[in-house]
DNA sequence: TTTTTTCTTGAACATTCATTCAGTTCTTAT
DNA sequence: ATAAGAACTGAATGAATGTTCAAGAAAAAA
């Protein structure tokens, strides 16, 4: 009977997430979204509701999208490795962004969305959460293979290790701090040893 | 000739501070300015200017007070302990406010205002700078007076202890997050043994 | 062909935003 | 007393905000 949407909606999901990631949620505008998505608000508000779900639904894909990314990371590698690649990819993404913006959308969120709206600081959280969950499970596997010093506690270096991404994510934000970044990912590489 | 003006500069800026604090920059309206401040639109654009203005004199004005903090914290302490005393200082501050928001302004401005206002990152970095200084120049000393290990890298160090704090201020934001930042305290307790 | 259903279009809506300004009040200098 | 200068007051301004909705268009069902 109807009409099949003349947009992709992974696609639109996209856009909108670059201009969220970019300009964060309140100084990005419905007409930016309009702009950058292609589409007009009926079919936004259609379907993805208002702007706050419409973010709701980047949030989820951006998560998505970091699960896929994790995966890829760990792939073949072994526990210690796997930690070591998020730095190395983190920093690698900082030398092919040289200048500014990004870092991570969910800290962006954690910081300005987060502490107002009690559903999204949920998914937030999950995330961090999966984060931990990951450096957790790496740091006890790779104990127990003999790359992880046994002496370290599993649950305090994973969540040192949380808040040292998220504070790297912080620090790329700003503009010309390849060599500060490159330090830190020294001293997590030292702590592994 | 004139008049005296009938409010505190300082309190009203202090006033500022906090609601730019717990809300951010644009959530926060001149409307919640002048309620908080408790004086009229006409006052304040004669007396700190527009809206961004303000919130630059309110940054400065939270700077000054890190500043003072700061030379609290280290007053009498020895290098180690003065490192020490920022991360203990930030425990109790999680402590104390159960729950929730605060954080640090500079973090939250890094992510939100800095990537878009090239002053505004001026002073974000400044005040990051300033962290990487006090980190540096209290391992030297602290190696040199042998409370801390003559192995460690300082730059390295100081680098990864910068990122270790602004992830703290990210965790911080979120509700019921004392057990990670306590573990993660622990760990830069181990590095620097 | 006609009807039905859904999607698209973009102008229109009420609201909120940052900012201004004319009118008033107060203090000091003359 | 009077004049002058500066700060206060708060209603008014225009622009930008998020959201809606009536009209049009495309595909499938009758």
């Amino acid at each position: 009977m109807p009409w099949e949407k003349s947009f992709d909606v992974n696609e639109t999901l996209d856009a909108a997430m670059q201009v969220f990631w970019q300009q964060g949620y309140q100084r990005t505008s419905m007409q930016d979204l309009i702009k950058s998505m292609g589409i007009n608000p009926g079919s936004i508000y259609g379907t993805f509701g208002n702007k706050r779900d419409l973010f709701m639904g980047v949030l989820r894909h951006y998560q998505q999208q970091l699960t896929n990314w994790f995966a890829g990371l760990i792939d073949g590698k072994s526990p210690k490795n796997a930690i070591l690649a998020v730095f190395e990819s983190i920093l690698e993404e900082e030398l092919d962004n040289p200048g500014h913006c990004p870092g991570c959308l969910l800290v962006n969120t954690a910081l300005e969305v987060a502490p107002h709206d009690e559903e999204i600081s949920q998914l937030v959280q999950e995330g961090f959460n999966g984060l931990r969950t990951f450096y957790k499970d790496s740091i006890i596997k790779g104990q127990s293979r003999g790359e992880i010093n046994t002496v370290l506690d599993a649950n305090i270096v994973a969540d040192s290790l949380v808040a040292f991404t998220l504070g790297l994510r912080v620090v790329m934000r700003l503009p010309s701090r390849e060599n500060e970044i490159k330090n830190a990912i020294k001293q997590v590489e030292m702590i592994l040893e």
